[in-house]
DNA sequence: ACTTATATGTGACACAAATCATTTTTAACT
DNA sequence: AGTTAAAAATGATTTGTGTCACATATAAGT
């Protein structure tokens, strides 16, 4: 089987993707590589493509009017971003920066329109994906608005462990190059707060903090902060 | 023409179909009354309907662990809710209920997914739809995680006036039944201070206040603070 | 490896917003 | 209209989080 199509497959888009679809999309991909800390997009940009990736690390964000930052999503590979204006025919309604050196495979606007018009059924898989994310987002708001430091920022670990977690004996470890500033850009707080939440948290025996490396040594106590 | 086949037209979700389309869906339209202060669906119940709304003024909103009120959004004539579901199939994201005396049309689960399946065009449209939904919602997200109160206050009444409110001599009227807890609910603060930043705004003079009823007397000055 | 730059930890303080308690006002009901 | 219940205003107080300043640690570059 062609790699590329194994790859594509494992993302959220085109999960449901026949193999024939994915055939004709994996035709449409330009391969692109981003170092680390380089911008892929700006906020507001016209949109030109949306991407995979192929591998690294990718975060997308929003920023205010001063310059503070708020990440909508960091994505590993298999992680799809910049799709929503493919869609709607709007300009990126984020900004994207790789976090390290990164390959993404880039799929331009008008191939992918093309695509969906000649293949009823893909629309209804990007519906349903849409749908979803839309879920995610008033999730994410709700916690924002509802939950305290603490709450937020177990809510947040969770999610991260689950996605990009690996076990070892000492807990399971999460080794994104995530620095306290990113924590922070995530549960809307600042740099200071996220320091001391986190060791408040390792003082409490919940994980182990070694630089950027986390070990969360007690999901079950951590998962209760987050319901809280 | 058919006064419904207007109305559906005047939807945010409808706004781009065909006569032809519109008159199939106004054949699958069911109407329901709900008296003020009643739910119509709970958040996880599983979905039935959608429904567009007739006349009338419904909120959307989620609850956190210990009970308190997130408004997502608040809804008149023509407003769409509880279609999320349709699309990805899963349960009701978040609860509705009717603020004052409602009719409402329900356009059941089923019948829709039929249409859009005869139909391929819809779900592009659709497609658009939702792309423009997760837009706001990040805009949203932002705006909570970045803004402060009064900040998110002014946002709040510009997105309203310019959605409900009716040009008088005295300045922009704004009369829906909000209450302050539902200003709270809609910012994402107590009551109190809902009510304080409310007071403030009215001493600086860019509004008066009295009773539910919101006069925005300087839009300019209060858009400068929403953006800040 | 050494130097420089950048990120992190931490204390002191300021300030915004929550909470609590109470009064006043407004709306709802019969 | 009068009574009761609910909502809103308002003051006092507490708490959480931001900001500032600086020390320390870590990473990056030569």
């Amino acid at each position: 089987m062609d790699p590329k199509i194994e790859h594509l497959r494992k993302t959220s888009i085109f999960a449901e993707f026949s193999d024939a679809e994915l055939d004709e999309v994996s035709r449409l991909i330009v391969e692109r590589r981003f170092k680390h800390d380089t911008v892929i997009f700006h906020e507001s940009d016209p949109s030109y493509a949306f991407y995979v990736i192929k591998e690294g690390r990718i975060k997308v964000y929003k920023l205010s009017e001063d310059g503070r930052e708020l990440i909508i999503g960091i994505f590993g590979n298999g992680g799809v971003f910049g799709d929503v204006p493919v869609f709607d025919g709007g300009p990126y309604p984020a900004s994207a920066a790789a976090m390290i050196d990164s390959v993404v495979w880039s799929i331009s606007r008008t191939d992918f329109e093309k695509l969906v018009k000649n293949h009823a059924d893909i629309s209804l898989k990007l519906i349903r994906v849409l749908g979803r994310r839309l879920r995610q987002a008033h999730n994410v708001l709700r916690d924002m608005a509802l939950k305290n430091v603490p709450q937020r920022l177990a809510t947040l670990l969770i999610k991260f462990i689950d996605e990009y977690g690996t076990h070892t004996d000492e807990g399971i470890l999460l080794e994104l190059p995530l620095s306290r500033q990113n924590i922070a850009e995530l549960i809307g707080v600042s740099r200071e707060t996220a320091t001391r939440e986190l060791s408040k948290f390792a003082k409490a025996g919940l994980l182990k903090v070694d630089g950027r490396r986390i070990t969360i040594i007690d999901r079950d106590k951590l998962s209760i902060w987050s319901a809280k």
